[in-house]
RNA sequence: AGGGGUGUAGCCAAGCGGUAAGGCACUAGACUUUGACCCUAGCAUGCGUAGGUUCAAAUCCUGCCACCCCUGCCA
């Protein structure tokens, strides 16, 4: 058990539970991760995700990997164990994994038994349209049922029918009996059951009736022993209905309590599930795992750190305000574990000939340090030789102003190893440019070097004995960046092809240095002054694909 | 008089009656065999707004304004 008096409430959930840890109200903090499943989880749910683990470790408690799977006809197993995986990923173990229809349905029902017989529930005849109408509007009550008073026999037995199937889809319902003039529509007698007749994936056709999320989710909470029940702001409105489930129909001792935050929003990116499923369908992305995608498997396979998101979640704070945040705040945090932990690898990606005409014997090795920035140095080999690929980019026949890279009659320094100079361009026939004749300078190689010589750039380089060719695949936002909020812009009538960036997967070639052929699917890498790169597991043997993470930040282009 | 929320810099966000933390972005500069990283400096006489209480208000009180969410037998 944790000491109070040495934690600090870093937001208001922590404020909020040291108050009731503090005055008894709650004895430990046991969170949930609850997802349906029915989808994948993409960065908003892992707020929701991290929050709960976090919140729960933070004060000694634990949490439950719960699949609140109440609906049958939306839920899949795959999903189920697709979240397992993320949450390996994530770097979470949960106290336990359970899934709510298999271990929660019996009691659940006992439950609503028990609610009948108390007057608190009751079977209605009224169709979905008639439920709607008598529901009243925002700023009007409701009506109640005509079978709200009907006795509770009559309901148990009716109850008890539906459950055994007399009933079909849609016919009755179970309804909680609390307010049909509530100000909150939430308390207008909510369903709580309703039949439906299909084959759940857990409990097969076991059941024809199915528990409603209003009902089933402060009950599971409770069953559970959860404490705290952090989840986000849209289920605010829900929270009186929450309470009066614990309050009023939970017996037992502990009363867990729901306390909500704001979803996250990343600026111009789109989340919406079925937004993203329908551009799945329509193969306009590689699948659920698209690196466009900021699903979990998305950022994975785009070779995003899962520290990188646990840090850029944890750092924008919890608050109950609305936030739209921009990609560059997640981005710094990518750039930031990737800078501690990826490999440096040298890759020319558009590439330029340079001959060496002074140097003529064979290739010879230079060493790459893997990381400088790392703790240990390590490092790999290369080679320098005659024939090299520098970056079309880093040579100009007319510099800009401050241009620190190689010119007609300037020098340069190839990292790790010699100052090139380069004398002459050759030219093609059709007037561009064929390849650059350049000399070294021998006693200026990297580690070695006693000349003295000051150049003001450094460019990397590939040795074409050294060298193979790549895919790189480099991605532009999804989305056009005109709309802040894509799910919106869409909710408000423009169209997916509107919406769309053109061409955003670009696939292109490069030259790498061979020590990248023993890279493994998932690997990241710098490839220097350029960016993060992660080995694409569409990658085969003759064919290496990279897809770009992120770019390195670049200060000289920008300007 | 439907109800529930939220307003602190371009974007997040601390602050809880004692005179506006921090991060991202941005701008300058330093350093550099990655124009990266690291480092240094700058960046709100102002806290949605109008009053009030107080020696003192982003913090307390009152009114107003703006924006978001809620009428599934989805979660």
């Amino acid at each position: 058990m944790i000491n109070l008096d040495e934690i600090t409430a870093s937001n208001f959930i922590e404020e909020e539970i040291i108050k009731d840890l503090k005055s008894g109200a709650q004895t430990q903090v046991i969170t949930r991760c609850p997802p349906e499943p029915s989808g994948y989880w993409h960065i908003g749910h892992c707020k929701a995700w991290i929050t709960n683990f976090e919140t729960a470790k933070k004060f000694g408690g634990y949490t439950y990997l719960r699949m609140d799977d109440t609906n049958p006809t939306k839920e899949d197993g795959d999903f189920a164990q697709s979240y397992m995986a993320d949450l390996e990923w994530l770097g979470y173990t949960p106290k336990k994994v359970i899934y709510a229809s298999e271990s929660y349905f019996d009691k659940m029902y006992e439950i609503a038994e028990q609610m009948i017989m108390e007057g608190k529930a009751y079977v209605c005849e009224l169709s979905a349209d008639e439920i709607t109408q008598t529901r009243g509007t925002l700023t009007t009550a409701g009506v109640n049922s005509p079978y709200r008073d009907r006795p509770a026999s009559e309901s148990l037995q009716m109850f008890r029918d539906m459950k055994a199937g007399k009933y079909k889809d849609g016919e009755v319902t179970l309804r909680a009996k609390i307010d049909m003039a509530s100000p909150n529509i939430n308390m207008r007698d909510p369903v709580i059951y309703r039949v439906l007749h299909a084959t759940h994936y857990k409990t097969g056709d076991k059941w024809c009736i199915y528990p409603m999320y209003d009902f089933a989710h402060p009950l599971e909470d409770a069953l559970e022993g959860v404490t705290f029940s952090l989840c986000d702001i849209s289920f605010e409105d829900h929270r009186p209905l929450y309470d009066w489930v614990i309050h009023n129909v939970w017996k037992g001792e502990n009363k867990p309590r729901q306390i909500e935050f704001a979803q996250l929003n990343l600026e111009n990116v789109l989340l919406g599930k079925r937004y993203l499923k329908r551009l799945v369908n329509e193969n306009k992305v590689m699948g659920w795992d698209d690196p466009r995608f900021y699903t979990i498997v998305g950022m994975k396979r785009r070779g995003i750190p899962a520290q990188a998101i646990k840090n850029f979640i944890c750092a924008n704070g919890l608050t109950k305000a609305k936030s739209i945040i921009p990609l560059s705040a997640f981005e710094y945090h990518i750039r930031e574990e990737l800078n501690r932990t990826a490999t440096r690898a040298m890759v020319v990606l558009d590439p330029l000939k340079v001959v060496i005409t002074n140097y003529n014997g064979a290739p010879e090795t230079i060493e790459i340090e893997n990381n400088q920035n790392a703790e240990t140095h390590t490092t790999h080999t290369a080679t320098f030789g005659r024939e090299i690929f520098i970056e079309q980019e880093d040579f100009s026949l007319n510099p800009p102003p401050k241009y620190n890279r190689l010119t007609l009659g300037g020098t340069v320094r190839l990292k790790n190893a010699y100052i090139i100079k380069c004398n002459n361009v050759v030219y093609k026939e059709n007037g561009e440019i064929d390849y650059l004749e350049c000399e070294y300078l021998p006693n200026t190689k990297s580690g070695q070097d006693e000349s003295g010589i000051k150049v003001k750039g450094t460019i990397h380089f590939v040795e074409k004995s050294n060298g193979f060719e790549v895919t790189i695949r480099e991605f532009k936002n999804l989305t056009k960046l005109d709309y802040l909020e894509p799910s919106k812009a869409l909710a408000s009538g423009v169209s997916i092809e509107d919406l769309l960036e053109e061409n955003s997967l670009i696939e292109s070639k490069a030259i790498a240095e061979k020590y990248l052929q023993n890279a493994k699917i998932g690997d990241t890498f710098q490839f220097m002054r350029k960016g993060y790169y992660c080995l694409d597991k569409d990658s085969t043997e003759n064919n290496y694909i990279f897809n770009k993470t992120i770019s390195l930040k670049d200060t000289f282009n920008k300007k």
